[in-house]
DNA sequence: CGGCAGCCTGACAGCGTTGTCAAGAAACAC
DNA sequence: GTGTTTCTTGACAACGCTGTCAGGCTGCCG
């Protein structure tokens, strides 16, 4: 219980009040914009608002008021009838609420955007003023440093979804780096030798667990990597087209392109087909992630599933044993497995 | 504030202890697993609980104890840095939550499968434990009769976010069937006589509009519409493949295929590769909604823009104006424009 | 059989807000 | 100036639950 008990106190409607020098009730109807009071008397509850930060506590507010300050948004989620067809965030959502609802839980969705310096304060303003048990953290915000540090000094149980290690924080993550291993040896197998590999977004730890696995499928190939072979993406299809564009125009070709990712794999195929360049004919192409998308392009990708929903599910179990105070057995792990699609193919000779 | 005022009572924590005959201490042990409870006791409450459908309440738990029963997830959405990345709920979620933010909300996410029957009272119960002040619908959920009528009768602000119009519902929705004339215009403006059709499903009423807009776009142009170009899909990529498989093995082929959404689309793109047809100059393809996977294949999609995003900030405002207790000026409508893509061009001859 | 420890149980005081109601102050009517 | 309405304000009781603490009951030991 007391991994929730920070020392930061909230300032509450009586604080308000005795520093505006009015009774609670008038600050209940300052905030609340009732009529009926004194422009004098909400000025200067205003200014004490504004002084001590206060925010009012919205369960004692749903418990007093017949408002709920709560409302929901109902969808229909086709991940529940169709196999796979929901991204990331959506399944890890799906995963996270399943087992919430379970525990008599309620999940606060928060998205933000990592790039923004502004995101710290924000996910603590989160933290504080929301009365979070716990949470769950998200690539690449699980990577990001000054965020992992200041959920460390709030005592705040967090589970990072990420295969990226951080000095006293829990995580599970997915054999990025053996799979990835596996994929390349398939290609190998299939008697590729200029594998070419597209890294992702250097904030992206699970992207780098990708690159070291074809690291070592290569060396466990018997293959040499070549340099110009490796280039960087950054997660996006934009920059696989980029890449892929520098790629197909060398004078010795790659026979088959790994991608660190779906996108960046689609990108390449989009490039492919721009240039006449017959996919998996002339050359094979591989994604990481097995999103709708890899499924709806042509030729289909081969890819490599990584059971998101899942992961969600076990990330929101250990946040709860974090919760309820006990020890957790380390990092976790789940396992993704090749999905092999028309993309890939033996090379043409 | 009276229209969330519905009869239903919800027991509380004194009921089950007078039915159990103990007190609401000991239920509250028995609710929250705590030792040193009579295993006759235990039963004896667990019983009552059962009885009296008792749940106990989120806000009276956080308030009053120091877990607050909530975790967050946390996660980077890529929608507030690249343009339309994210899919459709993605989106409705991060409008929704703006305006709900913004307004001192918090946002309860609720995703169903619509095909379940019980969907109804998972909604009614959703609505009547949560204390939920409204709630926004989204398709194909807007448009199932039961959870309308079920909505209708417990009294609760509702928005539908949805073309559909149902009696006494405000929604907001978008001019799927203006646009989609204007889509089959274009394409007949390039030159194309023979074009096809692909339906969404049934219960999706925007698609049915956009079946309309077809039909309007047809008659606009001065062409016939033929009855075996207008085929039925149900909004997935799989069914796009079937319906393509179908029309691209007539005789007599279309020269151009308008899809009632993207998926279905990219699979008509599919199948078009694999029959080795060239897209835009054998055939040319038209998707709606532009969903990331239309700049994602290969040629990239004609589509048309939703403005999903502000679709849901919209449809927030809306609800609020509905809980406030505001009369609402009737159905409002949000403008989807053409995206013209690398899959449409004049017909070969 | 007395004493003591441990197990059960319940009374009661919060938690931070809003709704109700009453009272005092101000404004207006005559 | 008096009576009456309208504003403005605050005291206080909920809301439904958990934490604290005290007390009764049980069983065990000497």
């Amino acid at each position: 219980m007391d991994a929730t008990n920070n020392t930061y106190h909230r300032a509450t409607i009586d604080d308000v009040a005795s520093r505006a020098g009015v009774s609670i009730k008038t600050v209940s109807r300052v905030v609340n914009n009732e009529p009926n009071v004194r422009p004098a008397t909400r000025e200067a509850v205003l200014q004490a608002i504004k002084d001590l930060k206060y925010r009012p506590n919205a369960s004692a507010r749903r418990l007093a008021g017949n408002r709920s300050f709560l409302f929901a948004l109902v969808y229909d989620d086709p991940s529940a009838y169709i196999n796979a067809t929901a991204n990331y965030i959506t399944n890890v959502q799906g995963g996270a609420l399943k087992k919430a609802r379970e525990a008599g839980y309620d999940l606060l969705i928060h998205p933000c955007d990592y790039h923004d310096p502004g995101v710290v304060d924000e996910i603590r303003v989160l933290v504080e003023h929301s009365r979070i048990d716990g949470l769950l953290l998200t690539p690449p915000l699980a990577e990001v440093k000054p965020i992992v540090r200041m959920l460390r000094d709030t005592e705040t149980p967090v589970i990072r979804v990420s295969p990226g290690k951080v000095r006293g924080y829990d995580a599970v993550g997915t054999n990025d780096r053996e799979v990835s291993a596996e994929m390349t040896r398939y290609l190998a197998s299939l008697g590729h030798e200029r594998i070419a590999f597209i890294r992702g977004h250097p904030h992206h730890r699970a992207l780098a667990g990708r690159e070291q696995g074809y690291l070592d499928g290569m060396s466990q190939s018997g293959l040499r990597v070549q340099k110009s072979l490796v280039q960087q993406g950054d997660n996006s299809f934009e920059s696989g087209v980029e890449v892929a564009k520098r790629l197909l125009r060398m004078k010795n070709l790659p026979t088959a392109v790994f991608a660190g990712n779906d996108d960046m794999a689609a990108g390449v195929l989009q490039v492919a087909g721009g240039l006449g360049i017959k996919v998996p004919e002339q050359l094979s192409v591989a994604g990481f992630d097995n999103v709708p998308i890899s499924r709806q392009v042509w030729p289909t990708l081969t890819t490599i599933h990584q059971p998101t929903f899942e992961l969600a599910e076990k990330a929101t179990e250990l946040l709860f044993q974090l919760i309820r105070g006990e020890k957790l057995t380390g990092r976790t792990q789940i396992d993704s497995s090749l999905v092999i699609r028309d993309s890939t193919a033996p090379p043409r000779e």
